[in-house]
DNA sequence: AATGAATGAGCGTTCATTCAT
DNA sequence: GATGAATGAACGCTCATTCAT
């Protein structure tokens, strides 16, 4: 087959787009070469041609994915003289970031998997700023400072509970409709879902 | 090579313990046949004989791990008359139980992965009871009763936040010890950790 | 599975009879020995109980479908006196004989292709008398001596005419059937092939 | 090991040859992969790089056998004009035709044995044309209206005539020889055979 | 007389990858 | 800059067969 086209850059822009589908849904060991270049329009030998191995892609792959998150997080404007609102902003950002990007999910549960073998290797995701933490810190310390949040709070712990909540609903929702009898991804249980966690995550701030 | 014992029931039981170790790792498509009948000291052939095929034993381990958890569920003495408490001990027994078996984890995030591609064959899995919810509901039922909860607390919602908090901060902890720059598996953290999420869970029940 | 009977005779001859389907089917390299167990409803192990291995229980059907044949010819009663009747019976009899028992037909076809590796090993085929030639050479001796038959007549070639009419339309259905354009296994079909075949010997047998 | 040749085509055609050889000598259950590849000088993955599968390989060696009986068909030139002569020369070709491809007999009596499965998924066999017809209904028609051939003569049936005395002998020669004690493939007995199955098909077409 | 347990060797096939131009 | 040809190593799985009682 003649190449779609022949314009370097949007044959490489193919392959990893992909080639992010590929490993969303196989996960590293289970993602062929052969269907990524076959979903690309390309060949298995322009994917070694461009990015020298399967392992390299999959990096890529990976900080393609973080770059892009870090990219989100940074556009997001919020009024932080308003600790609450802004912070129920930022839950729901994060909450439909995990929504609209399953491959994000999904790539971290495999990198999980693999105990992070992969995204260790990558020097450009240890460089990656990731403003979320800064964003909330900000949002704490105000809350704080107008005596609304709890005084002795911590950024990372109230981060991790919010990624928990909205995470774990979305990365397990095949095992848990099966065992909670329910389909969670039918829009007013997502909905119902965002309220929860939102609720929850204030709760646990209160003074 | 001679067979380490003519026991059926016990080369079975090897193989099977051998799987679970080796999907846990590796996920079901990194997962190697030899590799599993090389750890349990038999050979290829026998996984073919007594499970068929590489998806039965894995859905068989994964049929294990759901049976073991339900079991240890099932075992669980609490003192519904004092909510709190028995919360507290629940919470604790869900996070020491995703701490101790590593592979239940794993493997529920694999099978997510393949969206529950695995699980919605087996029969057994469907058919187990899974005690948690009867037992958390009793504890939330009592403390509404005894006005220490909110009034209109959902069972499957209290328990969807109790396991989210557990689940990923051990499922997701090497992304996580990156992105937060901490090791996340040392003993105090994880303490530190377990004291927070019983914290933001019974904060999200008060009235 | 327990036994369907404590009787080895019986146990014996249904697996013997499945391995004639088996082989019949699939050829020896491609007859498989755990579907002649099943088929037989025995075990593997009780085929290399009785037969010893998968060759020697394929010489033995090769042996009974022999032994057969040259039974269904011992028992033909045919009238000498009428040579060319006789004849006509005796075409009948081997084209019914092929058509009743494709079995026969389809093992001889694998036996050839292997160029005869299994039937050479077997001592009980070798010694088994074929009475065909015997009649056939009584047939044509009247024949001749009545004058109605050319005088030159080997009774071989007249067998292998006999016999390859009515074995190749059969033994090479499927790619005829293809070639031609016609279901050679229609009954009028067939019923008219041997009216042809029984034409085709006698007119060769003129003076 | 070094590729033999860089040449795709050849490489090809060496597979195809040896593939014809093998499936020839022991059909298409008992044929081996990696003894093609072998006799081809090449690997097991070359087969699955041109070929698909054993599979497609088997049913592109059947095309060939069939496109190249009928590239021989077609170039002979007959002199319709005296019909019993070219008679003579047509079953002297398909004979010397069978005697000198017996991997054409083999493979047909194998692909009967599978009751056509692989010939009936080749869209190519289907579309070929067999000469074979064509040239002998010329032959009959003339004879026919010379009047020295039977004026109801079918030449789907004089065909199966011709063509069951050829093969049959050839196909089965390994059961016949040891049946009738002689070595059918003998030089004198093959021209023997010639002599008689031509004498056969024209006392049959005899008004 | 009968059988459950076990196996070495090999099967067709697929893997990510490199060669050679 | 781009690609068709080629590959070693492994993959999941099946084969006829034997062990041990």
């Amino acid at each position: 087959m003649p190449p779609v086209t022949r314009d370097a850059a949007l044959t490489r822009a193919r392959i990893l787009r992909a080639a992010r589908t590929e490993f969303m849904r196989h996960g590293y060991s289970g993602g062929r070469v052969d269907r990524i270049s076959k979903a690309a329009k390309s060949s298995d030998r322009m994917i070694y041609y461009y990015f020298g191995s399967k392992e390299a892609l999959y990096i890529e792959v990976l900080e393609g994915v973080y770059t892009e998150l870090g990219a989100a997080e940074s556009a997001l404007t919020l009024d932080v003289s308003e600790p609450e609102a802004a912070l129920r902003t930022l839950i729901a950002f994060t909450w439909n970031y995990y929504l609209a990007h399953p491959e994000f999910v999904a790539l971290l549960a495999n990198e999980n998997m693999h105990r992070g073998r992969h995204i260790t290797k990558s020097v450009k995701v240890k460089q990656l700023s990731r403003p979320v933490l800064d964003i909330l810190d900000r949002i704490l310390q105000e809350g704080m400072r107008q005596g609304i949040f709890r005084p002795d709070l911590e950024v990372k712990k109230v981060y991790l509970t919010m990624a928990a909540l909205g995470y774990f609903y979305l990365s397990n929702r095949y095992t848990l409709s099966t065992f909670l009898g329910d389909d969670l991804m039918k829009r007013e249980q997502c909905a119902s879902w965002q309220e929860e966690m939102t609720r929850v995550v204030l709760a646990s701030l209160k003074p």
